[in-house]
DNA sequence: AAAAAAGATTGAATGAATTCATTTTTTAAG
DNA sequence: CTTAAAAAATGAATTCATTCAATCTTTTTT
């Protein structure tokens, strides 16, 4: 059996993750204070900082989960893509930016975002970082797939135009986190526009 | 002659500006207070919260001014473009990272950048966008007089690669910024080989 | 040039994140 | 089963950004 003391950390960290991401739902990350968070989870606040290094910390920990999420759903797309170069790359951004708004409000990304910058060393700063590599490996994959089912010409630098894509369209979601009033088809719809001519150009003749 | 109030309003100003950018270089932004900035300014505290809304506010503003000069570097690029699109393109964003480090610090642009997504209403902040919008428009021109020039095939949709190739080159700034101990040649010598196959596919033939 | 209005400055008070010396709980040793 | 050592939890104290009612300065009006 697992010791007492491991089962309690369990316990006590999910249960923290769970009311922070509860809170930060219901009423934002700036006015989610930590006596809250810890109250909810029945823990005192220096317990809160034992599990966590900062508030910012436990915010890039909870949407560090829901884009594991995204990779996931990413991977549906991957392995059976879409037979044209425009159509796949839409399916797979789309689905991304699909997925990106279930849970997590415009603000907890920009919060986020902007820590994983700001704060680069931080664990969980770390692993938004890892995750984020992860995604571009995932659109350099998509564009390989295709360029050995022969739909991109053989000559192509898959990861330099893969890097590319996904920091594109990263950036372009940033720019989406920032307008509230941007709507989801919007910015699917520019960042199209923008991957046309790029895949056009490496589409095999 | 101006009003004693204008004039004492612009010399306040300045004094904060010059107090904050200064201080932090020396201590970095977490470690600079206010009441330093406020007591160095010879002014108090609640003086400072007149003239920028909050601490990030000033720190854009520092950074903006930065921003301004790099925008000024790149049109001597722009106006005298080396003639292959790849030169060109290694020329312009040569530019952009050699002035971005002369006067602040990574650090500084990391904060400057994660409160520019956090805070995007801001005042600072949407002039920190605007410039931004200025430099994605720059490498727009640029690619532009190249197709002017012949030297880009004509059908070339050119605002669409000009804002890829920045959003790229932005990203990789972040990344940049976010690595303490990665040199600004490997930065160079990263977005180069990502743009290489770019500039080839729409290279004239 | 005195009085009134408008505009700015001030710093003490507020509120929230973070720290840290103590206390409590769990595990390991005898 | 006690006891010592190690690991965690605790919450009061600290630190800093930010606010705001009171005060002072400049401008405008009479």
């Amino acid at each position: 059996m697992t010791g007492l003391r491991a089962r309690q950390k369990a316990d006590r960290n999910r249960r923290i993750l769970d009311a922070a991401a509860l809170l930060f739902r219901e009423v934002g990350y700036d006015s989610a204070r930590i006596e809250d968070i810890a109250e909810r989870a029945e823990v005192s606040v220096g317990t809160f900082y034992n599990y966590y290094e900062n508030k910012g910390d436990i915010l890039v920990a909870t949407v560090s989960m829901e884009v594991e999420e995204v990779l996931a759903a990413g991977r549906t797309i991957v392995d059976n893509p879409p037979s044209s170069v425009e159509g796949a790359l839409e399916a797979l951004i789309g689905q991304y930016y699909d997925h990106s708004l279930v849970y997590l409000s415009k603000e907890m990304w920009r919060t986020a975002m902007a820590i994983s910058i700001q704060q680069p060393e931080s664990p969980f700063s770390k692993r938004y970082t890892e995750l984020d590599r992860r995604l571009c490996d995932q659109v350099s994959t998509l564009i390989h797939k295709l360029q050995v089912k022969g739909l991109v010409s053989p000559g192509t630098d898959v990861r330099a135009i893969g890097e590319m894509l996904f920091n594109n369209l990263n950036m372009m979601f940033i720019e989406f986190a920032k307008h509230e009033a941007l709507p989801l088809e919007e910015l699917k719809a520019r960042v199209s526009r923008q991957n046309r001519p790029l895949a056009a150009l490496i589409a095999a003749p």
